[in-house]
RNA sequence: GGAGGGGUAGCGAAGUCUGGCUAAACGCGGCGGACUGUAAAUCCGCUCCUUCGGGUUCGGUGGUUCGAAUCCACUCCCCUCCA
């Protein structure tokens, strides 16, 4: 099947600049195509994912994906998608950022057909000057005012600086045309009129008949109308250290029904057979969750490996069975990451003490006293109903944890000295 | 400066005229539980603290009273209208 033809099954299209052309293109030889990142933080978030799955695709068909790194244009601010003029960072931040990117996007594309180039390396190269002789003149201000993104900003204002970020964009996408082949930019809905003004700059110096091509991505959105990629604890990152693999299988898992079938298709390499299958599944049997279950195997496989998807998978069944008490302390440290956690000193104690004074679990001794005699709180996987219990600290995991679980699903993690 | 309305538990909101039966209705939120698919909906219990004797609460202070969220005085803050 032809990639267009497959991203148009997937759902992953939303613009393209045309179609047949780009169709005829792909089929008669494989292309260079690419993906602008700016380094504004310092990891790569679920929502980068979603461009990357479209270039990853392209890659695995041959075709070779770029993605510029904007250590320029991050120097400067996208004003897409922003209501407000935004801080500039420190060249240090980008700088760093740039290092931290660069290494997570070559573990999720290795280095075979695949290559990463940063902006600086040609945007830091020419004066002012040069500037607004080679490129300024090629940009009409009228048009630039009537990109929505920039039309968007006019009532709030927007600085020189943020205004002039289409012309970077664009010399890029003339860059990589003229030296790394590149006849295609991907990006985000938002991201439209930044790629059509680069290619009107290729077609003003390369001719009108240069081929060059945008494909836009459609915005994102979960079935109850929220944005996707945010949980309570904030964005879902790359970075195992911001987001354990185990909390990033969890976040896929957790996915509704409505929005499963849509995700297959756009984060997994599934076929569509495969997919339809578990479409199948979701219709008949959701209860099962097949299709959420696959969905954060794949794609947890895909950025942190086999082994997480089998500790994730450790985790979660002892995490929602209650039966914690054979959890390794790696996992542990991994699935109480972003949990509710204490230290508390390895003396015995009351359990209703211990819960509310040394633990601060429970607010108040009523209701610490309520929630033992309903059967609410288990410690290390055990329930404890008896008012005058006694807690040792050292009884389990090497007497280093002590995990308290509240109700159903309330994890507490107390960290022995 | 003048006239009026209001400040009650995490939030919203009753109660104030007719003082005690009010640790304070009800709704939301929160926490448990049942059911369930780690869903949605629904249902049940709890929701100031407590050594379970009691203690401390209704903007603040002081008063009346055997007894005050409720009556009185002063005071602080908020809203509306008029100047």
């Amino acid at each position: 099947m032809n990639i267009i033809d497959e991203l148009r099954w997937r759902g992953a299209i939303n613009q393209t600049t045309d179609e047949e052309d780009l169709r005829k293109l792909t089929d008669e030889k494989k292309i260079g195509l690419y993906c602008g990142v700016d380094p504004t933080g310092d990891s790569l978030h679920i929502g980068h994912l979603i461009p990357f799955m479209m270039l990853k695709r392209f890659q695995l068909k041959g075709h070779h994906p770029v993605i510029v790194i904007g250590g320029g244009t991050g120097a400067i601010g996208d004003p897409s998608g922003k209501n407000s003029e935004r801080k500039l960072q420190t060249m240090d931040q980008v700088q760093h950022n740039k290092e931290v990117l660069t290494s997570q996007m070559e573990h999720l594309f290795g280095t075979d057909n695949f290559t990463i180039v940063d902006n600086y390396d040609w945007l830091s190269q020419f004066s002012l000057l040069d500037f607004l002789r080679d490129y300024g003149k090629l940009f009409n201000v009228n048009t630039m005012l009537n990109k929505e993104v920039v039309a968007k900003r006019l009532e709030v204002g927007i600085s020189f600086t943020e205004f002039t970020y289409q012309i970077l964009q664009s010399v890029d996408f003339l860059h990589l045309f003229q030296h790394e082949n590149v006849q295609l930019q991907i990006g985000g809905a938002d991201q439209w009129g930044n790629i059509t003004a680069g290619i009107d700059l290729i077609h003003k110096i390369e001719g009108a008949d240069a081929r060059a091509h945008a494909l836009t991505i459609p915005l994102m959105l979960k079935a109850d109308g929220t944005k996707f990629g945010k949980t309570a604890g904030g964005a879902v990152w790359l970075d195992p250290e911001k987001t354990t693999p185990y909390e990033f299988y969890q976040f896929w898992i957790n996915q509704d029904d409505r929005d499963v079938i849509k995700y297959l298709k756009y984060f997994t390499f599934l076929n569509q057979n495969e997919i339809e299958s578990l479409a199948h599944d979701v219709e008949t049997e959701p209860e099962k969750r097949q299709a959420q279950k696959r969905l954060a195997e794949e794609v947890t496989e895909f950025v942190h490996g086999k082994k997480a998807v089998e500790e994730a998978q450790h985790i979660t069944a002892a995490l929602f069975s209650g039966n914690v008490a054979d959890l390794t302390t790696d996992e542990i440290e991994q699935g109480f990451k972003n949990m509710p956690s204490v230290e508390v000193t390895n003396e015995k104690k009351n359990i209703i003490l211990w819960l509310v004074d040394d633990t601060k679990i429970e607010s108040s001794r009523r209701q610490a006293r309520e929630d033992v005699s309903n059967g609410a709180i288990r410690i290390n996987g055990e329930k404890v109903t008896d008012l005058d219990a006694e807690i040792d600290p050292n009884g389990h995991f090497d007497g280093k944890f002590v995990i308290v679980r509240r109700g159903k699903k309330k994890y507490f993690l107390a960290k022995v000295q």
